[in-house]
DNA sequence: TGTACATCAGTGAACGCGCGTTCACTGATGTAC
DNA sequence: TGTACATCAGTGAACGCGCGTTCACTGATGTAC
C-alpha cells in the first residue's frame, strides 16, 4: 500500500468539504511520523500538540477524539496516494504504448520513488494501523480495506490489458498477481526496518519487476 | 518471518537455562494473542494477569518489566520458528533429492502450514514489534534483526545449492530472492488482515512458488 | 526422622504519573444591515 | 461607516481513570544435616 509521495511535492488536495487548516495539517504531519515510529497507542496527543506549539484543548478543536485523528490521517493519506499512483501510471503509459512495457516502466519508477520516501519515513501507516485495528472504529477499518482494494483494482485492470497482448507463460491468477505488488511493498518495508537496511525495498521492487518480466517473456 | 507452528504440536523447547513455568508460558500465550490483536503498547499487564488468573504483582515475579515480556516472547517465538522450519525443510528434502524440487515442495508445505496458523492468529509478532521498535531496548531490536537474518541465511544457502544444478533463466540476486520469501509472508499477513480475507497468504505463497518455478524452468 | 533454612510462586496495598477528554471561556476576524 | 452578532482557532484548569512499577510480606515445597 505504501508509500505516498513526499508531502511537499504534492498539489493541495482538498479533502471533503472541510477547510484545510495549517495547524491541523501540521498535527497530521507530526502524527504521521510518530505513528510510524512507535505505533498509534504509543503516540500521545500531548507530544503532537507540543510539536505543533498549541495546547491540548486545541487538538480537540480539530479532532473529535483520538480515533478521529486516525481517520483523518488515513483519509488524507489515501487521497494523496491515489494521486501519486495516477501520476506514475500516466507517466509510464506516456513512455510506452504497450501495456506490459508501460507496467514494467511503472515498476521501475515506483521503486525509485519509494526508495526516497521510505528513507525519510521508514514505515507505512496503513500497515501500522492494520496491526492495531482493534483500537479503531469501523470507519477506519473500512477505509483501510478500501485503500487496499483500490491498489488491487488498479493493477488488476492493467494486467487484464496486458494478458491479451502478452499471454503469461505459466498460468497465474491475475488478481493474486495484482496483490503481489502491494504485498511486496508492505513486506519489504517491514524487513527494511527490522534490518535497518535502506536498500531492501528498492531491491525487492526490482526483483519483483524481473519476476513479472520473466512471467511474460522467455528471455 | 511468520508464522511459527501451533504451540500445542511443538515438543517442549528448553529456552536458555530458565525453568519453564506453566504460569509464565500462559502469560506469554495471552500476550502473543493480545499483541497481535492490538499491538504492544495497547496490551496491558492487567489484562494478561486477569486472563492467567493471578495478580499483577505475580507478573513481575516472572518478568522484570514490560520490555522483558517482549524479549521473552520474541526469544520463545524465534526458537520455535527455527524448529518448525527445520522440520519442514527436512521433510521436503526427504521427499525429493533435487534441491530445487525439494525447495518447491517446501514452499507448498509452508503455504499449507501457514494457512492454518494465521487463521487462528491473524498476525505476526515480529512484524508487530518491528512497527513499534522505538518502545523496546536494543536486545529486542537485535533479536528481531537476527531472526530475519536467519531466514535469509536458510534460503540463501538452499538457493546456492540449487543454482549450479538449475541455473536461473534470468539474472537475479540470490540474497534478494531468499528475502522475497520473508517479504511475501509478512506482506501477505498484513493484506490478509486488512481485507479480512483468510485466503490471501496461501494464494500469495502459491503464486510466489509459481514465480520461483518459472525462474528456473521454461515450462 | 526431625528441624532449620532456602527457594518458589506468588499476594495486597500503595505510588505517582500521564493519558484522553470536557467545559467554560476568549480574542481575532468575518459578515449583515 | 458604525454597530451587532457569528464564527474561527484556539486557552486554561480540572477530571477521573488506568497504567507500569515497587515493596514488604506469605504459604507451600525442597534441601542439608
Amino acid at each position: 500500500m505504501c508509500p505516498a509521495a513526499p508531502r511537499q511535492t504534492l498539489p493541495s488536495v482538498q479533502l471533503s468539504t472541510r477547510k484545510r487548516s495549517p495547524t491541523r495539517e501540521r498535527l497530521l504531519d507530526f502524527a504521521y511520523g510518530a505513528i510510524i515510529e512507535k505505533g498509534f497507542a504509543a503516540t500521545s496527543i500531548e507530544e503532537l500538540v507540543e510539536a505543533a506549539g498549541i495546547t491540548k484543548s486545541g487538538f480537540f478543536y480539530h479532532f473529535k477524539d483520538k480515533n478521529d485523528l486516525a481517520r483523518q490521517l488515513l483519509e488524507r493519506y489515501l487521497a494523496e496516494n491515489e494521486i501519486v499512483l495516477d501520476q506514475l501510471e500516466l507517466r509510464a503509459r506516456e513512455l510506452d504504448d504497450d501495456p506490459l512495457h508501460a507496467f514494467l516502466i511503472f515498476l521501475k519508477l515506483y521503486s525509485e520513488m519509494v526508495r526516497d520516501v521510505i528513507a525519510r519515513h521508514p514505515g507505512c501507516i496503513v500497515s501500522t494501523l492494520t496491526y492495531q485495528d482493534r483500537l479503531f472504529d469501523e470507519t477506519v477499518v473500512r477505509l483501510n480495506r478500501e485503500g487496499m482494494l483500490a491498489w488491487r483494482a488498479r493493477f488488476q485492470r492493467w494486467l487484464e490489458e496486458i494478458v491479451p497482448v502478452h499471454p503469461p507463460r505459466v498460468e497465474v491468477n491475475i488478481s493474486d498477481l495484482a496483490d503481489q505488488m502491494t504485498v511486496i511493498a508492505d513486506g519489504s518495508i517491514i524487513m527494511q526496518r527490522a534490518l535497518a537496511d535502506p536498500s531492501i525495498l528498492e531491491r525487492q521492487a526490482l526483483l519483483h519487476r524481473a519476476m513479472v518480466r520473466r512471467l511474460f517473456y522467455d528471455s
